[in-house]
DNA sequence: ATATAATGATTGACTAATCAGTCAATACTT
DNA sequence: AAGTATTGACTGATTAGTCAATCATTATAT
């Protein structure tokens, strides 16, 4: 493990705890073991560290669902795994997942370019499409329908977290969950 | 307005666009127009105050809801107006809104007692477990269902604050996606 | 009615602590 | 020996919170 990486999950941990500002660069270098001044050979500013740290976590999930996303599914079946894999991923990353939410909401969000932004959201979106034009989703905005289906990770993730249920119980819960959110969407 | 309130909102400004920690106490005095001591007279520390602001609104948002809830409607309208009018606060009030939010998503939540959260909660989560036993709702965990509906409301919140939709737009979009969620957990 | 006292609200200069970021010196590699 | 990575003491700026002094308001006494 590099000192980039040392950097990057020491500044996970605590910003997840006390907060983006909250946390103090001395104390991120401190828990990774490393000197005040290598943090800042990493990473120019600390702005800079919670934005590449927000990218950083977001191109993990977005690869994981991809590489666990069949190539020649049908729609439903693509969906199905991709919301699943996101929800597995967040389950398995508790700190990486409310780290991206805790981003989110807060004010730094503006500060990534669109460009990062849509990237990530645009393949969703052109599959959302897709089955829109093919009959299988009702006719709405599919930045809704990705809203809704994001959202519903969200939710499946609270739940879960909060309720401490076995892993069988837990797919059992997410798979009629997802059920669910396909009825209400098709 | 007193200056009580005009911490308030001088506070809810600038939290909301720079973050907690992001907001140094003086200059939420100097917006609000008071000295920096005054402050601190009605709140003895800044996370005092930051808790202090989402239990405020929060029992601003609830007030509100409970206000505009029809007595002896059957379940299901009782439900809808609910969910309406925690939507319309929400778009009237976005700053608020997202306070609620960014607050919800970060560390502060963990220090607000669990009785007050409680108690916001659990009238709807009364209401959805009667329903639940009237068969309305599918049989499921009433906690479940109550994450599912208050993700929905932010869902749709971030829809129609994103597009600028006409008030009638608006309406048209929040009446179909209820009906949605209404198909969804019934 | 007026003066005086008492109470409480408000102020802003102040402090001790903490912060992000720098940089000259040092350690490690090639 | 030259180049690169790392260090941690340091700085100027900023922070939350304090407090003695001032101001406003109300109560009491003459």
């Amino acid at each position: 493990m590099d000192k980039r990486d040392l950097i990057i999950s020491a500044a996970l941990k605590l910003f997840v705890n006390n907060g983006f500002h909250g946390t103090a660069t001395s104390k991120i270098a401190q828990e990774a073991g490393v000197a005040n001044g290598t943090l800042f050979q990493y990473f120019k500013t600390k702005d800079e560290l919670i934005i590449a740290l927000y990218i950083h976590f977001k191109d993990e999930l977005v690869e994981y669902v991809s590489r666990n996303t069949a190539e020649n599914a049908d729609i439903k079946e693509t969906i199905k795994t991709q919301v699943l894999s996101s929800l597995f991923w967040a389950i398995d990353n508790p700190t990486k997942f409310r780290f991206i939410q805790q981003f989110h909401t807060s004010p730094y969000i503006g500060q990534v370019e669109q460009d990062i932004l849509n990237k990530q959201v645009e393949p969703h979106l052109a599959l959302i499409q897709k089955a829109i034009k093919q009959g299988i989703i009702k006719p709405m905005p599919a930045d809704l329908v990705y809203l809704l289906i994001t959202n519903q990770v969200f939710c499946f993730y609270l739940f879960v977290t909060s309720k401490k249920l076995s892993k069988a119980k837990q797919h059992e819960t997410i798979e009629t969950t997802f059920e669910m959110l396909w009825d209400m969407i098709t």
